[in-house]
RNA sequence: GCCCGCGUGGUGGAAUGGUAGACACAGGAGACUUAAAAUCUCCAGGCCGAAAGGCCGUGCCGGUUCGAGUCCGGCCGCGGGCACCA
């Protein structure tokens, strides 16, 4: 062989790895342990290059740990329920379990020949029995310790598919399959009881040093802890049961400033008035109407209702308040009912004129006007107002202190009192899908719900329909249709029941799969010697798209695990570090129809910016890779073309790893000359023969061992990019360099040692090559003799006042006096002193010299 | 509206408060070759200059400092997250 061929070297090394079975995870309390996960992948169909730089990232740390004595637990798993299975079912007639498991053995033939250093011994995927029934016996241990829960609640149902649909799911109020207007429906839910922790998820983010501040604010800010006054207008002439309205206010300070009482729609008492009154009846349902989308709500009018009925102001009995129904409040946080305060928000400032409603304001501006009825008066934060009620004259502080203030001031007069607030809200679980983990309990006409029996699980998915494959086509849920696998004896009483036909939310299966892990075929959920020895997981590398809800609920899910007995202490955090990646983009090359609509265009039908008819090609930079835009590239084309090394190398070599990385034909064919070039040089090195050169080698050598340091500092931060440049620099010292044959032997190994975890066959194949003994994945990593890092001599640079006036090349432990007076007899400083003594001069040994004039 | 983050050559980007632009892409010049490919050598922020060298330069304005891409304040622009949240 005489040049580089990765095709070869790939599939030889990979099976030497394999068989040397070296990155199989065993239990070893010798060594210590280092747990690196990549999120998993849904199987979608094929990997994409999103996947080859995420994956590539965590095999970088994988093997740059096993290089430095850690006993690697690196495994791979798919994320395997959820709709598209079931809309590929529905499109193509096939079932999900099948299109899912050929999705699977598909894309796990495209994964390995990347190399990476995963364990798959351990593979699993959530959607089998082995897996979800685990899940089942976690959610009855969570069932039975009160974490988990049913009530009603509103939904978001799609009245054509019959079933619940994700707020994601709802465009423009419609159904994003069917079209069909979405209506907001009660629905009797399955939730786990994440709100119970939302003093502690918010805590114990201040832990979490090592993942990113902006995961952790997202998080904060998801949680929402707020502070407020909470207490209850007087209802006069109410109907049976009724005769006040619980508020919730974060602006307490604003109370005086109260002109109506708002009530939710799904508000006691707007039920029971609507129970009573056609018109209260009639403006519900319509208020009712529409999805909960951020989008949907946003397009919706504010309307409210008056009801006719009055509150009585707590500070003035006298003073009374109308009672509006109104579709902009939410029964689900506060008390779903609140005062509106026309002076001082701008809502309620829109709603009043509408319902020509009375505006108050309590404070205004220090110094400067301001007119009330033409716009709220909203202060910025900590800003000082005047007073004009209550205490009129008076000067305070708005923002938190302003507050605290009124909080205490209500409270001394007996109205209400200071509590928290969390807008982080319970988990609705229940999706009436098929293609999910069963929820495994059974409803029973005397004993209501009950758990199903651990020994009964896993409660498997039918896919049949007794003989006759499930007709996917067919809208709702086909668990509720089979006609024998709801069938079932009541775990409690053994007469005839039914079975939950609500399967769980994918986010479930992927809010432990990290645990399982950790033992994943233990007859149990974990095995706590195993989790114990494993867990946490040391790096956790994924999307920022996972910010909130996955990292959020696996948070919860390690608290509750552990609660269960399940996961020891340690683990309630379970990622103790955290690093989100960018994506990998590409050009899109676009034109547009006779209508003006952009119309999408292949790479290789484009030429000099021109389609072969001429016609003039508008490229659009960084966009993300989608099929519909026609700039995917496909990694096992690129794999095919240049090999694994080349594709992992160039998605850790252009861009820091947390921001977007612009695939180029260009830049990966350059990461392949490159690698050649490598190839190349070590191979010439092996045959030529070359006598040593004491300044030569000793050059090189230095060098090399601040090549290991600073590469080995970039891979331990995340410093991909940089540590790739750096290697690409002592590459091109290697090819310049008139060292003998000894000492290039050396620093090309250690180049192939300082390679291995981002391109691993080319690094094994120069290993062996230049007789580096074993595997190069399992040798020592290098470490850089520090007597090595230190020159004799440093070039320094000289400023005067601050500007680079010239350099000097001085011994690197000269004295600072020495230094001084070198620089002082600098040709520019003479000349820019001209014969006056310096003000100042300043030597940072080692960096520079600036002298002031 | 609220909360984050980011602005450096033609491009991606580098730079513990200490020589701005490492490394790479694209580009240019040359060597080798009948030619091409491959490879190798060199140039390359802007302006002035034959050169030596000088001046300017990290979105804009100011500040701190011997010294600011980096720290502080204000502005402009871009991106992301959240939001009828009371």
């Amino acid at each position: 062989m005489s040049r580089y061929s990765p095709a070869e070297i790939e599939a030889k090394w990979q099976q030497a790895w394999q068989e040397a079975n070296i990155f199989c995870a065993r239990r070893d309390e010798a060594r210590p342990k280092y747990y690196v996960l990549e999120m998993f992948p849904y199987p979608s169909g094929r990997i994409h290059m999103g996947h080859v730089r995420n994956y590539t990232m965590g095999d970088v740390v994988a093997r740059y740990k096993l290089s430095t004595g850690h006993n690697v637990l690196h495994p791979m798993g798919w994320d395997a329920f959820g709709m598209p299975a079931e809309n590929a079912a529905m499109a193509s007639g096939g079932h999900p379990k099948d299109w899912t498991y050929a999705n699977i053995a598909t894309m796990r033939d495209q994964m390995r020949p990347l190399g990476l250093s995963i364990d798959w011994s351990r593979e699993f995927a959530t959607c089998d029995p082995e897996y979800y029934g685990q899940q089942q016996a976690l959610f009855l241990d969570f069932l039975e310790k009160g974490l988990v829960y049913r009530k009603n609640a509103v939904v978001n149902w799609d009245p054509v598919d019959m079933t619940v649909l994700a707020n994601e799911q709802v465009i423009d109020g419609k159904g994003w399959r069917s079209g069909a207007e979405v209506e907001r429906r009660e629905l009797t839910q399955w939730f786990f009881r994440i709100s119970d922790f939302s003093e502690e998820l918010l805590e114990a983010l201040d832990g979490l040093d090592d993942w990113p501040a902006k995961v952790r604010t997202m998080q904060e800010n998801w949680i929402g802890k707020s502070r407020g006054l909470q207490f209850a207008f007087g209802l006069n002439d109410g109907p049976d049961g009724h005769d006040r309205v619980e508020v919730y206010t974060t602006r307490p300070d604003t109370l005086m400033g109260a002109s109506f009482i708002g009530i939710s729609p799904d508000h006691p008492l707007a039920r029971q008035l609507e129970r009573e009154r056609a018109d209260v009846a009639a403006f519900c349902a319509e208020a009712r109407k529409g999805g909960t989308t951020a989008e949907a709500i946003e397009k919706a009018e504010k309307l409210g209702f008056d009801t006719g009925l009055t509150c009585r102001h707590p500070f003035d009995t006298a003073w009374e308040l109308p009672v509006y129904i109104a579709n902009f409040i939410l029964m689900d946080y506060g008390t779903g009912a609140i005062f509106g305060c026309p002076g001082h928000d701008q809502r309620d400032h829109d709603f009043a004129r509408k319902y020509g409603l009375p505006i108050i304001d309590t404070f205004l501006p220090m110094d400067a006007e301001h007119d009330i009825e033409a716009a709220p008066y909203v202060p910025l934060k900590s800003e000082r107002v005047r007073y004009t009620r209550i205490v009129a004259g008076e000067e305070a502080q708005t923002g938190e202190a302003g507050v605290e203030a009124a909080i205490e001031f209500c409270e001394t007069n007996g109205v209400g009192q200071g509590v928290t607030k969390f807008r982080l809200r319970d988990w609705g679980l229940s999706r009436q899908r098929y293609w999910g983990c069963p929820i495994p309990v059974v409803h029973c006409e005397t004993c209501g719900v009950v758990p199903e029996k651990k020994e009964n699980l896993p409660v498997q998915l039918p896919y049949d329909e007794g003989g006759t494959p499930i007709d996917f086509g067919v809208p709702g849920n086909p668990l509720d249709r089979h006609p024998t696998w709801r069938d079932c004896a009541c775990p409690a009483c053994g007469a005839p029941a039914l079975r939950e036909t609500d399967t769980m939310d994918t986010f479930v299966d992927s809010s432990w799969y990290y645990a399982r892990f950790t033992a994943p075929r233990a007859e149990t959920p974990t095995d706590m010697a195993e989790a114990e020895y494993w867990m946490n997981v040391d790096q956790y590398i994924g999307g920022i798209e996972h910010a909130i809800l996955h990292l959020l609920y696996s948070r919860f899910f390690a608290r509750a695990m552990h609660i269960c007995g399940h996961l020891p202490e340690k683990a309630i955090e379970p990622f103790d570090a955290l690093f989100t990646q960018g994506m990998v983009t590409h050009e899109i090359y676009q034109t547009r129809d006779v209508k003006g609509r952009p119309v999408y265009h292949l790479p290789e039908e484009v030429t000099e910016g021109r389609l072969a008819d001429g016609t003039e090609v508008e490229v659009i930079p960084s966009a993300k890779m989608s099929k519909s835009k026609k700039n995917v590239v496909d990694p096992s084309t690129i794999i095919a073309e240049y090999g694994a090394d080349t594709a992992r190398w160039f998605v850790l070599s252009d861009s820091p790893p947390e921001r977007d990385v612009e695939w180029t034909a260009s830049g990966a064919e350059a990461a392949h000359r490159h690698l050649a070039r490598v190839w190349r040089i070590a191979s010439e090195i092996a045959q030529t023969p070359g006598e040593a050169d004491p300044q030569a080698d000793e050059a090189l050598l230095r060098e090399m061992h601040k090549t290991i340091d600073e590469v080995t500092k970039g891979v331990d931060s995340f410093g991909f990019n940089a540590a790739i440049a750096r290697l690409y620099a002592f590459t091109n010292s290697l090819a310049k360099s008139q060292a003998g044959q000894a000492a290039k032997t050396t620093a090309a190994r250690t180049l192939a040692q300082l390679m291995s975890p981002m391109t691993p066959h080319l690094a094994e194949d120069i290993w062996s090559l230049l007789g580096g003994a074993g595997l190069v994945a399992t040798a020592a990593w290098p470490k850089p003799d520090p007597a090595m890092l230190i020159d004799e001599t440093v070039i320094l640079p000289i400023q005067i006042n601050g500007k680079r006036r010239g350099e000097l090349s001085l011994p690197a432990d000269m004295d600072k006096s020495e230094v001084e007076k070198a620089a002082l007899a600098h040709n520019a400083v003479v000349k820019a002193l001209d014969g006056a003594q310096p003000k100042k001069i300043i030597v940072v040994p080692g960096r520079i010299v600036n002298v002031v004039v």
